[in-house]
DNA sequence: GATGACATGTAATTGGTTACATGATTAG
DNA sequence: CTAATCATGTAACCAATTACATGTCATC
């Protein structure tokens, strides 16, 4: 039995199961839908269909075009369409691991220039409210209509979190003890580290289920 | 001037100026504070000290124990210390690219068994569930000292966000299209979501600040 | 004639994962 | 004697990024 692909390539199965597309349309379309919590560049993408191709889970078409470039159309074949059917036979998922540059600046922030600091958290403040903006329109286009449901879903979470951070900008922003010119000197905050990490508990690294 | 090192390794120059510290002290430390956002594994960590000693940003010394195995204490160079605060000198971050597996899941949904997308919440708002009373208790018991404020708000925002999650299970739980046996037909899905798919627009791929 | 959208990739590198290998020391 | 914790890594592999290379077609 071949291994499971992996979930970029399960994410092209399924973009394949909405419609069947060229590799530079799956690009953009990943680009509009699910890059938000599963990006995925374009050179990525065409290596991923190759490899999905050489597996018989996907077959792919010339097709001639007159006012554009000839392009290669993929399809789900019966196999690569049992493969994602097998996938999301499952509820097990795995737990993916978030990285977040912004919050490890965050945490050693006491090292940080107040200013610099607060320059940072503009920043991300800005940011998250361009997602807010576009992720409210994505979740207002999709209202209603109950095939949209799951896609709809998934883009409500994005506006809860970006509404979430918004939110978090703004407290810590009122919390934050006065800050002085300086960063705050080593010994200080490394202290009161040292009893952090004495005291805490590991993450749990991983659960099979 | 050399390159500046890579997130994973500014983070451990970062845990090293908190307190001198061994591969191993390293890896449970982190998984005790920045694996929540900055997971690293244990190879990970010993592979970037032994890269950090080359580049001369650390300094590894050999400690004798009598109680246990002997170790190899790294300590921040001025070079490493000047090199982390370079990092964080500027108020720029990149947009780590966040990828949810379970996101993937929820967005082809519709093609999943009803019970088992059921099940796939259920074991979603346990996991947020476990995430949430870990980090409130971080957070309570950071609570007050100035010197942790930086440290508390990444455990802050990471509690907000498992709420988040938490009553996002709950809501789409509560709006949920009366489920049947059988997964929705591709025809019927598909079709909507290549609607969002024409009028969606691009996620920006990437902003330079 | 230039620009921009369409279209498909290669090459080099980095980053990260999993599994394995090895061994000391202490508690039961 | 065995298991758990402390301690440090190697090897093989896979995923993913960035930069580059190439070219078509339509519009301004």
């Amino acid at each position: 039995m071949t291994s499971r692909p992996s979930p970029s390539a399960l994410a092209i199965l399924g973009m394949l199961s909405l419609a069947p597309q060229s590799g530079y349309e799956l690009s953009t379309n990943v680009g509009k839908s699910i890059a938000h919590f599963w990006p995925m560049s374009k050179s990525q993408v065409y290596a991923a269909l190759a490899k999905l191709e050489e597996e018989q889970l996907v077959e792919g078409t010339a097709v001639v075009q007159d006012h554009a470039p000839d392009k290669r159309t993929y399809t789900l074949t019966t196999e690569g369409r049992e493969v994602l059917d097998d996938w999301l036979a499952s509820p097990d998922y795995d737990a993916t691991r978030q990285r977040s540059m912004v919050l490890l600046k965050v945490f050693f922030g006491a090292r940080m220039a107040p200013d610099t600091f607060e320059q940072m958290l503009d920043r991300l403040r800005d940011d998250a409210e361009v997602t807010r903006q576009t992720l409210s329109e994505i979740v207002t286009l999709l209202d209603g209509p109950p095939e949209t449901f799951y896609i709809r879903a998934t883009a409500l979470l994005g506006l809860r979190s970006a509404e979430t951070t918004i939110a978090w900008v703004d407290e810590i922003r009122r919390t934050r003890p006065r800050p002085r010119r300086e960063p705050m000197p080593e010994r200080a905050y490394a202290a009161a580290a040292r009893e952090l990490l004495d005291a805490a508990p590991l993450k749990p690294t991983r659960r099979k289920r």
